[in-house]
DNA sequence: TTACGTGCAAATAATTTGCAGTCCC
DNA sequence: GGGACTGCAAATTATTTGCACGTAA
């Protein structure tokens, strides 16, 4: 049995583009896992569906592993944090850390920042372009800027 | 104001003004603190005095009860967790989360935003100004901005 | 086949909480 | 004296790790 067809065993009809990009988003999704020096295992490439196959998205490893309980693909929490951070060296992913315990995974990898609404649970993007930095501040020597992180903390009016 | 004279005090003596300083760096605590609705305990005023003693500073509340135990002034490591939150509440100290696990609190409360050396160890306040935010997104409705923290991530060159 | 992955449960790490005893006002 | 504060140790929460077994290439 292929993953195609457990995951996503939509019928083919015309009109639905989607379950022909479908088959084609796991194929793209394995060799996508495969460049990354990741093989692409049935628990894999189940979370790479899940958070690759919709839009983009911000999880917790906990999250995450609720929804593969729901989708029936029981993976256990302590492969959904190895897998995470596996998808996060490969750069299929962004770590972010907004607030407190919790960590948050971005599907998002282009420059971007965030909203955090009151409570530091949920998490919006800002589209890019919406805010800008005007100039950055010089690095201490021997340092090189590698990112930087806006958090947009707001407040119920 | 006076946060500016109680914590950067002139010199009055040559030899020994921290006797004096003490008493009224000590004092100007003990209203603080009283001010905030805390009772001025022996705890939070040592805490304090660390804390404030001595310039800006961030500190993670191990390191915070690192220094109180190396001052003989014998805390429990609750202590330091309760007094640091309540001390945030009090507006007193702000609290940032940069990455993962640890909470930093920083006595600096003025709009400013930091560096993040690359372990993600030490925290470097970037100085009000050096950085410049072109235009804030607009808050989804029913949200107000309550506060933009910027994080610059850096690198070993 | 065989090294890489995975699941489980136990180990950490940071922080919080319950409650008996202590200290400020 | 009385209620707020503290210390301790146990509880929580988020995450990591060790190791026997499973599975993709």
């Amino acid at each position: 049995m292929s993953d195609t067809a457990s995951l996503r065993p939509a019928a083919r009809r015309p009109g639905r583009p989607s379950d022909a990009l479908a088959g084609c988003l796991v194929h793209d999704l394995r060799g996508k896992l495969r460049q990354a020096g990741l093989r692409p295992t049935r628990q894999r490439v189940a979370l790479g569906w899940l958070l690759f196959g919709k839009g983009h998205r911000h999880v917790t490893a906990e999250r995450l592993y609720e929804e593969a309980g729901s989708a029936r693909v029981p993976v256990s929490l302590a492969t959904v944090y190895n897998t995470l951070h596996q998808f996060t060296e490969a750069g299929l992913l962004r770590e972010i850390a907004v607030d407190g315990a919790k960590t948050y995974f971005d599907t998002n990898l282009s420059a971007h920042h965030h909203f955090l609404e009151d409570g530091g649970d949920t998490l919006v993007d800002i589209p890019a372009g919406q805010i800008e930095l005007g100039r950055l501040p010089e690095p201490p020597p021997g340092m090189v800027i590698e990112r930087v992180d806006v958090v947009v903390r707001l407040r119920r009016a």
